[in-house]
RNA sequence: GGCGGCAUAGCCAAGCGGUAAGGCGCGGGUCUGCAAAACCCUUAUCCCCGGUUCGAUUCCGGGUGUCGCCUCCA
Protein backbone atom coordinates (compact mmCIF):
# COMPACT_ATOMS: atom_id res chain seq x y z
CA UNK A 1 0.00 0.00 0.00
CA UNK A 2 1.49 3.26 -0.92
CA UNK A 3 0.44 6.97 0.35
CA UNK A 4 -0.52 9.60 -2.52
CA UNK A 5 -0.57 13.09 -2.20
CA UNK A 6 -2.02 16.24 -4.35
CA UNK A 7 0.35 17.77 -5.68
CA UNK A 8 -0.62 21.29 -6.46
CA UNK A 9 3.24 21.93 -8.61
CA UNK A 10 1.93 19.02 -10.84
CA UNK A 11 -1.87 18.54 -10.23
CA UNK A 12 -2.01 15.16 -10.11
CA UNK A 13 -1.91 12.49 -7.03
CA UNK A 14 1.39 11.55 -6.75
CA UNK A 15 2.99 8.37 -4.74
CA UNK A 16 5.15 10.54 -1.68
CA UNK A 17 8.56 9.50 -1.29
CA UNK A 18 10.30 10.66 1.49
CA UNK A 19 13.63 12.28 0.99
CA UNK A 20 15.08 10.10 3.66
CA UNK A 21 13.67 7.12 4.50
CA UNK A 22 11.65 6.95 7.54
CA UNK A 23 11.41 10.82 7.56
CA UNK A 24 9.09 13.49 6.83
CA UNK A 25 10.02 17.55 6.60
CA UNK A 26 6.78 19.32 6.39
CA UNK A 27 6.51 22.96 6.82
CA UNK A 28 2.65 24.93 7.42
CA UNK A 29 2.45 28.46 7.18
CA UNK A 30 0.89 29.80 10.34
CA UNK A 31 -1.15 32.64 10.85
CA UNK A 32 -0.28 35.66 11.23
CA UNK A 33 -0.69 36.54 14.67
CA UNK A 34 -2.75 39.91 14.79
CA UNK A 35 -6.16 38.85 16.29
CA UNK A 36 -7.89 35.23 17.22
CA UNK A 37 -7.93 32.89 14.59
CA UNK A 38 -10.87 32.07 13.16
CA UNK A 39 -11.74 28.99 11.55
CA UNK A 40 -10.50 29.33 7.89
CA UNK A 41 -6.55 29.25 9.99
CA UNK A 42 -8.20 26.20 12.04
CA UNK A 43 -8.81 24.04 8.79
CA UNK A 44 -5.27 24.13 7.62
CA UNK A 45 -4.18 23.57 11.20
CA UNK A 46 -6.44 20.54 12.00
CA UNK A 47 -5.94 18.90 8.39
CA UNK A 48 -1.93 19.18 8.28
CA UNK A 49 -2.47 17.55 11.97
CA UNK A 50 -3.46 14.95 10.56
CA UNK A 51 -1.62 14.25 7.54
CA UNK A 52 1.29 14.20 10.34
CA UNK A 53 -0.84 12.21 12.50
CA UNK A 54 -1.22 10.10 9.51
CA UNK A 55 2.61 10.05 8.77
CA UNK A 56 3.19 9.29 12.15
CA UNK A 57 0.91 6.21 12.14
CA UNK A 58 2.02 4.88 9.38
CA UNK A 59 6.12 4.77 11.17
CA UNK A 60 7.52 7.67 10.28
CA UNK A 61 9.07 10.40 12.20
CA UNK A 62 7.62 13.96 11.12
CA UNK A 63 9.34 17.03 11.78
CA UNK A 64 6.79 19.65 11.41
CA UNK A 65 7.58 22.91 11.53
CA UNK A 66 5.17 25.71 11.58
CA UNK A 67 5.75 29.79 11.80
CA UNK A 68 4.16 32.21 13.36
CA UNK A 69 4.50 35.89 11.20
CA UNK A 70 4.79 38.28 14.32
CA UNK A 71 5.79 41.77 12.41
CA UNK A 72 3.83 42.90 9.35
CA UNK A 73 1.90 45.35 8.31
CA UNK A 74 -1.32 44.07 9.98
CA UNK A 75 0.40 43.75 13.25
CA UNK A 76 1.77 47.28 12.86
CA UNK A 77 -1.97 48.89 12.47
CA UNK A 78 -2.96 46.90 15.14
CA UNK A 79 -0.45 47.81 17.32
CA UNK A 80 -1.18 51.73 16.12
CA UNK A 81 -5.07 51.46 17.23
CA UNK A 82 -4.68 49.63 20.70
CA UNK A 83 -1.52 51.41 21.60
CA UNK A 84 0.92 48.02 22.49
CA UNK A 85 3.06 47.24 20.98
CA UNK A 86 3.73 44.35 18.31
CA UNK A 87 5.77 41.74 20.64
CA UNK A 88 2.96 42.47 23.39
CA UNK A 89 0.24 41.80 20.57
CA UNK A 90 1.64 38.79 18.88
CA UNK A 91 2.49 37.79 21.91
CA UNK A 92 -1.06 37.52 23.16
CA UNK A 93 -2.10 35.92 19.81
CA UNK A 94 0.33 33.41 20.28
CA UNK A 95 -0.90 32.35 23.46
CA UNK A 96 -4.42 32.19 22.08
CA UNK A 97 -3.35 30.20 18.94
CA UNK A 98 -1.61 27.59 21.06
CA UNK A 99 -4.65 27.18 23.26
CA UNK A 100 -7.39 26.96 20.38
CA UNK A 101 -5.32 24.81 18.31
CA UNK A 102 -4.95 22.65 21.54
CA UNK A 103 -8.61 22.47 21.72
CA UNK A 104 -8.88 21.08 18.75
CA UNK A 105 -6.36 18.47 19.43
CA UNK A 106 -3.74 19.58 17.00
CA UNK A 107 -0.63 18.12 18.38
CA UNK A 108 2.32 20.74 19.03
CA UNK A 109 4.58 21.06 16.42
CA UNK A 110 8.41 20.17 16.45
CA UNK A 111 9.10 24.21 16.72
CA UNK A 112 6.94 27.72 16.15
CA UNK A 113 9.94 29.43 14.47
CA UNK A 114 8.93 33.29 14.66
CA UNK A 115 9.91 35.62 12.01
CA UNK A 116 11.19 38.05 14.47
CA UNK A 117 13.48 35.47 15.62
CA UNK A 118 14.80 34.67 12.55
CA UNK A 119 16.29 38.21 11.58
CA UNK A 120 19.81 37.15 10.99
CA UNK A 121 18.85 34.27 8.79
CA UNK A 122 16.08 36.70 6.76
CA UNK A 123 19.01 39.34 6.32
CA UNK A 124 21.29 37.03 5.20
CA UNK A 125 19.24 35.46 2.65
CA UNK A 126 18.29 38.69 1.37
CA UNK A 127 21.44 39.56 0.97
CA UNK A 128 22.26 36.32 -1.30
CA UNK A 129 19.85 37.23 -3.15
CA UNK A 130 20.96 41.05 -4.23
CA UNK A 131 24.64 38.90 -4.85
CA UNK A 132 23.30 37.00 -7.26
CA UNK A 133 21.07 39.44 -9.01
CA UNK A 134 17.74 38.25 -7.98
CA UNK A 135 16.85 41.18 -5.57
CA UNK A 136 17.84 44.94 -5.74
CA UNK A 137 17.56 47.60 -3.08
CA UNK A 138 15.66 50.79 -3.71
CA UNK A 139 15.29 53.67 -1.01
CA UNK A 140 15.92 51.16 1.59
CA UNK A 141 13.41 48.85 0.27
CA UNK A 142 14.49 45.44 -1.12
CA UNK A 143 12.90 43.98 -4.38
CA UNK A 144 12.83 40.88 -5.44
CA UNK A 145 13.45 40.72 -9.53
CA UNK A 146 10.35 38.57 -10.59
CA UNK A 147 11.18 38.05 -14.25
CA UNK A 148 15.11 37.10 -13.46
CA UNK A 149 13.56 33.58 -12.37
CA UNK A 150 12.62 31.59 -15.08
CA UNK A 151 10.13 29.16 -13.43
CA UNK A 152 8.25 31.93 -12.18
CA UNK A 153 4.31 30.75 -11.87
CA UNK A 154 4.95 27.11 -12.13
CA UNK A 155 2.65 25.93 -9.16
CA UNK A 156 0.09 28.50 -9.83
CA UNK A 157 0.45 27.38 -13.76
CA UNK A 158 0.10 31.11 -14.62
CA UNK A 159 2.67 32.65 -17.02
CA UNK A 160 4.14 35.61 -16.25
CA UNK A 161 2.86 38.17 -18.49
CA UNK A 162 -0.75 36.81 -17.30
CA UNK A 163 -0.03 38.08 -13.85
CA UNK A 164 1.26 41.17 -15.31
CA UNK A 165 -2.77 42.72 -15.85
CA UNK A 166 -2.77 42.03 -11.96
CA UNK A 167 -0.08 43.28 -10.57
CA UNK A 168 0.83 47.19 -9.44
CA UNK A 169 2.97 49.28 -8.01
CA UNK A 170 1.80 51.23 -4.52
CA UNK A 171 2.59 54.75 -4.16
CA UNK A 172 5.92 55.24 -2.96
CA UNK A 173 7.13 52.06 -4.42
CA UNK A 174 10.15 52.03 -6.28
CA UNK A 175 10.13 48.80 -8.04
CA UNK A 176 11.76 47.81 -11.28
CA UNK A 177 9.02 46.11 -12.33
CA UNK A 178 5.34 45.65 -11.24
CA UNK A 179 5.41 42.28 -11.03
CA UNK A 180 8.19 42.48 -8.28
CA UNK A 181 7.85 41.93 -4.74
CA UNK A 182 9.39 43.52 -1.56
CA UNK A 183 11.55 41.08 0.24
CA UNK A 184 12.28 44.00 2.88
CA UNK A 185 10.40 47.22 3.48
CA UNK A 186 11.59 50.44 5.02
CA UNK A 187 10.36 51.73 8.14
CA UNK A 188 8.26 54.57 8.79
CA UNK A 189 8.59 56.79 11.75
CA UNK A 190 7.28 55.14 14.72
CA UNK A 191 7.31 51.63 13.13
CA UNK A 192 9.15 48.62 14.74
CA UNK A 193 12.43 48.18 13.15
CA UNK A 194 15.24 45.93 12.52
CA UNK A 195 18.68 47.27 11.19
CA UNK A 196 19.51 45.88 7.90
CA UNK A 197 22.68 46.66 5.54
CA UNK A 198 19.92 48.60 3.39
CA UNK A 199 18.58 50.47 6.29
CA UNK A 200 16.61 49.96 9.27
CA UNK A 201 12.74 48.07 8.18
CA UNK A 202 11.28 44.67 8.69
CA UNK A 203 10.88 41.65 6.21
CA UNK A 204 8.56 41.05 3.50
CA UNK A 205 5.98 38.71 4.20
CA UNK A 206 7.07 36.46 2.07
CA UNK A 207 10.47 36.04 3.11
CA UNK A 208 10.46 34.67 6.34
CA UNK A 209 9.16 31.07 5.43
CA UNK A 210 12.11 30.72 2.83
CA UNK A 211 14.93 31.48 5.35
CA UNK A 212 12.73 29.26 8.08
CA UNK A 213 12.56 26.49 6.08
CA UNK A 214 16.63 26.80 5.29
CA UNK A 215 16.76 26.92 8.52
CA UNK A 216 14.99 24.16 10.23
CA UNK A 217 14.35 21.98 7.29
CA UNK A 218 17.09 22.42 4.77
CA UNK A 219 16.99 23.73 1.08
CA UNK A 220 14.62 20.94 -0.27
CA UNK A 221 11.49 19.57 1.78
CA UNK A 222 8.85 16.15 1.39
CA UNK A 223 6.18 18.87 1.91
CA UNK A 224 5.09 22.21 2.33
CA UNK A 225 1.09 23.37 2.47
CA UNK A 226 -0.85 25.96 3.55
CA UNK A 227 -4.72 27.43 2.67
CA UNK A 228 -5.67 27.86 -1.62
CA UNK A 229 -5.39 30.82 -1.63
CA UNK A 230 -1.09 30.94 -0.52
CA UNK A 231 -0.51 29.45 -3.90
CA UNK A 232 -0.29 32.94 -5.13
CA UNK A 233 1.67 34.78 -4.44
CA UNK A 234 2.80 33.44 -1.23
CA UNK A 235 3.86 30.13 -2.24
CA UNK A 236 4.79 31.39 -5.63
CA UNK A 237 7.61 33.74 -4.38
CA UNK A 238 8.70 31.20 -1.71
CA UNK A 239 10.07 29.18 -4.87
CA UNK A 240 11.42 32.25 -6.27
CA UNK A 241 13.63 33.03 -3.62
CA UNK A 242 14.56 29.51 -2.43
CA UNK A 243 15.08 27.92 -6.07
CA UNK A 244 16.94 31.32 -7.14
CA UNK A 245 19.79 30.62 -4.79
CA UNK A 246 20.02 26.81 -3.90
CA UNK A 247 19.33 25.84 -7.49
CA UNK A 248 16.68 22.65 -6.08
CA UNK A 249 13.16 22.19 -5.51
CA UNK A 250 11.99 23.57 -2.16
CA UNK A 251 9.76 21.09 -1.74
CA UNK A 252 8.43 18.00 -3.59
CA UNK A 253 4.89 18.42 -2.64
CA UNK A 254 3.16 21.24 -2.36
CA UNK A 255 -0.75 20.33 -0.52
CA UNK A 256 -3.19 23.34 -0.15
CA UNK A 257 -6.65 22.82 1.52
CA UNK A 258 -9.20 24.44 0.72
CA UNK A 259 -11.48 27.27 2.31
CA UNK A 260 -14.68 27.62 4.29
CA UNK A 261 -17.48 29.04 3.92
CA UNK A 262 -20.29 30.59 6.00
CA UNK A 263 -23.76 29.89 4.98
CA UNK A 264 -22.22 29.38 1.09
CA UNK A 265 -20.63 33.10 1.64
CA UNK A 266 -17.26 33.61 1.69
CA UNK A 267 -16.03 34.06 5.25
CA UNK A 268 -14.39 37.95 5.22
CA UNK A 269 -14.44 41.19 6.77
CA UNK A 270 -16.75 42.77 4.79
CA UNK A 271 -19.33 40.78 5.25
CA UNK A 272 -18.87 40.28 8.54
CA UNK A 273 -19.25 36.55 8.43
CA UNK A 274 -15.93 35.57 10.38
CA UNK A 275 -16.06 33.10 12.86
CA UNK A 276 -13.51 32.78 15.59
CA UNK A 277 -12.31 29.63 16.80
CA UNK A 278 -12.08 31.51 20.04
CA UNK A 279 -16.11 31.99 19.52
CA UNK A 280 -17.20 29.07 17.99
CA UNK A 281 -15.89 26.52 20.53
CA UNK A 282 -17.94 28.19 23.29
CA UNK A 283 -21.04 26.75 21.09
CA UNK A 284 -19.14 23.34 19.96
CA UNK A 285 -17.65 20.62 20.98
CA UNK A 286 -13.58 21.47 19.84
CA UNK A 287 -13.72 18.28 18.52
CA UNK A 288 -17.01 18.51 17.05
CA UNK A 289 -15.58 20.99 15.41
CA UNK A 290 -12.14 18.91 14.50
CA UNK A 291 -15.13 15.47 12.92
CA UNK A 292 -16.86 18.48 11.34
CA UNK A 293 -13.59 19.78 9.51
CA UNK A 294 -12.55 16.52 8.84
CA UNK A 295 -15.85 14.60 7.12
CA UNK A 296 -14.73 16.74 4.34
CA UNK A 297 -12.09 15.85 1.64
CA UNK A 298 -9.32 18.74 2.59
CA UNK A 299 -9.09 20.14 -0.72
CA UNK A 300 -13.00 20.65 -0.88
CA UNK A 301 -14.32 23.77 0.35
CA UNK A 302 -16.70 23.42 2.87
CA UNK A 303 -20.05 24.72 4.75
CA UNK A 304 -19.97 25.66 7.43
CA UNK A 305 -23.48 26.39 9.14
CA UNK A 306 -25.18 25.87 12.76
CA UNK A 307 -27.29 23.33 11.13
CA UNK A 308 -24.52 21.54 9.44
CA UNK A 309 -22.18 21.11 13.09
CA UNK A 310 -25.26 20.12 14.50
CA UNK A 311 -25.57 17.53 12.87
CA UNK A 312 -21.66 17.12 13.39
CA UNK A 313 -22.79 16.95 17.11
CA UNK A 314 -25.52 14.13 16.21
CA UNK A 315 -22.67 11.97 14.11
CA UNK A 316 -19.88 12.89 16.40
CA UNK A 317 -21.86 11.90 19.60
CA UNK A 318 -22.76 8.48 18.06
CA UNK A 319 -18.83 7.65 17.97
CA UNK A 320 -18.67 8.40 21.33
CA UNK A 321 -21.73 6.90 22.72
CA UNK A 322 -20.64 3.62 21.22
CA UNK A 323 -17.03 4.08 22.73
CA UNK A 324 -18.67 4.52 26.34
CA UNK A 325 -21.10 2.13 26.04
CA UNK A 326 -17.77 -0.48 25.23
CA UNK A 327 -16.34 1.16 28.46
CA UNK A 328 -19.15 0.41 30.22
CA UNK A 329 -19.43 -3.26 29.30
CA UNK A 330 -15.80 -3.58 30.04
CA UNK A 331 -15.80 -1.61 33.49
CA UNK A 332 -14.24 -4.71 35.05
CA UNK A 333 -12.26 -6.33 32.35
CA UNK A 334 -9.03 -6.71 32.82
CA UNK A 335 -7.85 -8.69 29.90
CA UNK A 336 -6.45 -8.24 26.27
CA UNK A 337 -8.06 -8.78 22.99
CA UNK A 338 -8.23 -11.89 21.42
CA UNK A 339 -4.62 -10.93 19.77
CA UNK A 340 -4.71 -10.86 15.70
CA UNK A 341 -8.35 -10.56 14.91
CA UNK A 342 -8.86 -10.88 11.25
CA UNK A 343 -11.79 -8.64 11.22
CA UNK A 344 -10.30 -5.83 13.42
CA UNK A 345 -7.42 -5.85 10.71
CA UNK A 346 -9.61 -5.50 7.46
CA UNK A 347 -10.89 -2.28 9.14
CA UNK A 348 -7.21 -1.18 9.47
CA UNK A 349 -6.55 -1.77 6.19
CA UNK A 350 -10.04 0.26 4.92
CA UNK A 351 -8.73 3.10 7.03
CA UNK A 352 -5.15 2.82 5.56
CA UNK A 353 -6.81 2.74 2.10
CA UNK A 354 -8.89 5.49 2.85
CA UNK A 355 -5.61 7.96 4.30
CA UNK A 356 -3.54 6.26 1.57
CA UNK A 357 -5.52 8.42 -1.30
CA UNK A 358 -4.34 12.36 -0.24
CA UNK A 359 -5.79 11.42 3.39
CA UNK A 360 -9.32 11.15 2.65
CA UNK A 361 -10.31 11.46 6.11
CA UNK A 362 -14.21 11.37 4.82
CA UNK A 363 -13.54 7.51 4.00
CA UNK A 364 -11.48 6.95 7.24
CA UNK A 365 -14.41 8.17 9.17
CA UNK A 366 -16.66 6.00 7.57
CA UNK A 367 -14.82 2.96 8.34
CA UNK A 368 -15.08 3.91 12.13
CA UNK A 369 -19.20 4.66 11.53
CA UNK A 370 -18.94 0.67 10.48
CA UNK A 371 -16.66 -0.15 13.74
CA UNK A 372 -19.73 1.25 15.82
CA UNK A 373 -22.30 -0.63 14.19
CA UNK A 374 -20.52 -3.80 14.14
CA UNK A 375 -19.51 -2.76 18.25
CA UNK A 376 -22.91 -1.80 18.89
CA UNK A 377 -24.52 -5.67 17.64
CA UNK A 378 -22.11 -6.98 19.35
CA UNK A 379 -23.19 -4.91 22.47
CA UNK A 380 -26.76 -5.95 22.14
CA UNK A 381 -25.89 -9.63 22.86
CA UNK A 382 -25.53 -9.91 26.74
CA UNK A 383 -22.97 -12.81 25.93
CA UNK A 384 -20.28 -11.58 23.91
CA UNK A 385 -17.26 -12.41 24.80
CA UNK A 386 -15.62 -8.98 26.66
CA UNK A 387 -12.20 -9.73 24.83
CA UNK A 388 -14.27 -8.99 21.39
CA UNK A 389 -15.84 -6.07 22.97
CA UNK A 390 -12.29 -4.86 23.57
CA UNK A 391 -11.01 -5.49 20.44
CA UNK A 392 -13.44 -2.88 19.25
CA UNK A 393 -12.48 -0.55 21.77
CA UNK A 394 -9.08 -1.04 20.88
CA UNK A 395 -9.56 -0.84 16.85
CA UNK A 396 -11.95 2.86 17.55
CA UNK A 397 -8.95 3.99 19.69
CA UNK A 398 -6.51 3.30 17.67
CA UNK A 399 -8.20 4.88 14.42
CA UNK A 400 -9.77 8.10 15.54
CA UNK A 401 -6.76 8.77 17.32
CA UNK A 402 -4.63 8.86 14.01
CA UNK A 403 -7.75 11.34 12.99
CA UNK A 404 -7.06 13.07 16.75
CA UNK A 405 -10.74 12.37 17.39
CA UNK A 406 -10.72 11.55 21.14
CA UNK A 407 -13.58 9.55 21.92
CA UNK A 408 -12.68 9.25 25.36
CA UNK A 409 -13.72 11.99 27.87
CA UNK A 410 -12.28 12.21 31.36
CA UNK A 411 -14.78 14.32 32.50
CA UNK A 412 -17.78 12.35 32.55
CA UNK A 413 -16.29 9.44 34.79
CA UNK A 414 -16.72 11.85 37.75
CA UNK A 415 -20.04 11.56 39.29
CA UNK A 416 -20.96 14.09 42.20
CA UNK A 417 -22.12 11.93 45.27
CA UNK A 418 -25.54 13.16 45.72
CA UNK A 419 -26.38 12.09 42.09
CA UNK A 420 -25.07 8.66 42.69
CA UNK A 421 -27.08 8.63 45.68
CA UNK A 422 -29.93 9.31 43.42
CA UNK A 423 -29.50 6.58 40.96
CA UNK A 424 -28.85 4.19 43.42
CA UNK A 425 -32.67 5.26 45.38
CA UNK A 426 -33.93 5.46 41.25
CA UNK A 427 -32.35 1.67 41.07
CA UNK A 428 -34.54 0.63 44.38
CA UNK A 429 -37.94 2.10 43.06
CA UNK A 430 -37.49 0.28 39.89
CA UNK A 431 -36.98 -3.21 42.19
CA UNK A 432 -39.72 -2.67 43.78
CA UNK A 433 -41.56 -1.59 40.65
CA UNK A 434 -42.75 2.41 41.72
CA UNK A 435 -42.24 2.96 37.76
CA UNK A 436 -43.82 6.43 38.85
CA UNK A 437 -41.23 7.40 41.45
CA UNK A 438 -38.54 5.96 39.43
CA UNK A 439 -39.55 8.28 36.55
CA UNK A 440 -39.44 11.10 37.96
CA UNK A 441 -36.01 10.65 39.67
CA UNK A 442 -34.64 10.15 36.37
CA UNK A 443 -36.63 13.36 34.95
CA UNK A 444 -34.71 15.01 37.63
CA UNK A 445 -31.38 14.04 36.91
CA UNK A 446 -32.05 15.28 33.01
CA UNK A 447 -32.58 18.24 34.31
CA UNK A 448 -29.46 18.29 36.65
CA UNK A 449 -27.51 17.32 32.76
CA UNK A 450 -27.81 13.78 34.11
CA UNK A 451 -29.36 11.37 31.37
CA UNK A 452 -29.89 7.63 32.52
CA UNK A 453 -30.06 4.25 30.16
CA UNK A 454 -31.36 1.31 31.69
CA UNK A 455 -29.35 -1.67 30.29
CA UNK A 456 -29.25 -5.43 30.93
CA UNK A 457 -25.77 -4.45 32.87
CA UNK A 458 -27.35 -2.20 34.94
CA UNK A 459 -27.80 1.75 34.65
CA UNK A 460 -25.75 3.47 32.24
CA UNK A 461 -25.44 7.64 32.67
CA UNK A 462 -24.05 10.18 30.99
CA UNK A 463 -23.51 14.09 30.97
CA UNK A 464 -26.64 15.55 28.75
CA UNK A 465 -27.83 18.83 27.33
CA UNK A 466 -30.47 20.36 30.07
C1' G B 1 -9.51 38.57 -19.58
C1' G B 2 -5.91 34.34 -17.42
C1' C B 3 -5.91 29.87 -14.13
C1' G B 4 -8.63 26.37 -11.30
C1' G B 5 -12.41 23.74 -8.29
C1' C B 6 -17.24 21.97 -7.74
C1' A B 7 -22.44 20.10 -9.48
C1' U B 8 -24.39 12.61 -6.35
C1' A B 9 -31.05 11.26 -2.06
C1' G B 10 -34.54 16.39 2.41
C1' C B 11 -29.31 17.88 4.19
C1' C B 12 -23.87 16.67 4.47
C1' A B 13 -20.55 13.56 1.82
C1' A B 14 -17.52 9.26 -0.55
C1' G B 15 -17.06 6.72 -5.10
C1' C B 16 -14.88 7.99 -10.55
C1' G B 17 -15.68 2.49 -16.55
C1' G B 18 -19.57 -2.71 -14.69
C1' U B 19 -26.54 0.01 -12.64
C1' A B 20 -24.47 4.20 -6.18
C1' A B 21 -19.96 3.99 0.97
C1' G B 22 -20.96 6.51 5.40
C1' G B 23 -23.46 10.21 8.50
C1' C B 24 -27.63 13.54 9.86
C1' G B 25 -32.85 13.86 9.17
C1' C B 26 -37.91 11.61 7.91
C1' G B 27 -41.25 7.32 8.16
C1' G B 28 -42.28 2.11 9.87
C1' G B 29 -40.80 -1.90 13.14
C1' U B 30 -37.94 -4.62 17.24
C1' C B 31 -35.99 -4.32 22.22
C1' U B 32 -37.61 -1.59 27.01
C1' G B 33 -42.20 -1.18 32.83
C1' C B 34 -41.77 3.52 30.06
C1' A B 35 -37.59 5.74 28.04
C1' A B 36 -32.68 6.14 26.20
C1' A B 37 -29.07 3.72 23.44
C1' A B 38 -29.08 0.20 19.71
C1' C B 39 -30.71 -2.97 15.80
C1' C B 40 -33.85 -4.07 11.30
C1' C B 41 -36.60 -2.00 7.10
C1' U B 42 -37.54 2.42 4.18
C1' U B 43 -35.46 7.36 1.54
C1' A B 44 -30.97 8.35 -5.52
C1' U B 45 -30.30 5.89 -11.77
C1' C B 46 -25.56 10.67 -9.97
C1' C B 47 -27.11 19.22 -13.63
C1' C B 48 -28.26 19.15 -19.26
C1' C B 49 -26.93 17.71 -24.48
C1' G B 50 -23.76 15.02 -27.59
C1' G B 51 -19.55 11.38 -28.25
C1' U B 52 -16.28 6.98 -27.10
C1' U B 53 -17.47 1.98 -25.13
C1' C B 54 -20.54 -4.35 -24.89
C1' G B 55 -21.34 -0.99 -20.74
C1' A B 56 -20.44 5.96 -18.03
C1' U B 57 -22.25 8.97 -12.25
C1' U B 58 -17.20 7.70 -13.50
C1' C B 59 -13.55 9.14 -19.95
C1' C B 60 -13.93 13.13 -24.11
C1' G B 61 -16.51 17.58 -26.27
C1' G B 62 -20.17 21.38 -25.60
C1' G B 63 -23.57 23.83 -22.45
C1' U B 64 -25.79 25.66 -17.74
C1' G B 65 -25.10 26.76 -12.70
C1' U B 66 -21.89 27.74 -8.70
C1' C B 67 -17.39 28.81 -5.84
C1' G B 68 -12.41 30.48 -5.75
C1' C B 69 -7.34 32.56 -7.06
C1' C B 70 -5.11 36.39 -10.17
C1' U B 71 -4.68 42.60 -4.46
C1' C B 72 -3.77 41.39 2.17
C1' C B 73 -5.98 36.60 3.10
C1' A B 74 -6.01 29.80 5.69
Amino acid sequence: MTLKVYNTLTRKKEVFVPIEKGKVRMYVCGPTVYNYIHIGNARPAVVFDTARRYFEFRGYNVNYVSNFTDVDDRLIHASQERHQSVPEIANQFIKAFLADVGALNVKKATINPRATETMPEIIAFIGKLIDTGFAYAADGDVYYRTRKFKDYGKLSHQSVDDLKSGARIEIGENKEDPLDFALWKAAKPGEIKWASPWGEGRPGWHIECSAMVEKYLGETIDIHAGGTDLVFPHHENEIAQSEALHHCAMAHYWLHNGHIQINNEKMSKSIGNVILVHDLIKKYDPLVVRFFILTVQYRHPINFSDELLNDAVQAFGRLKTVFYNLDHRLKDFAGQTDGFDEKMESYRVRFIEAMDDDFNTANAISVLFDIAKDANIALQSADTKPALLFSYRQILFELSDVLGLKLEDQTESILDSDVEAMIEKREAARRDKQFALADVIRDQLKKAGIVLEDTPQGVRWKRGRE
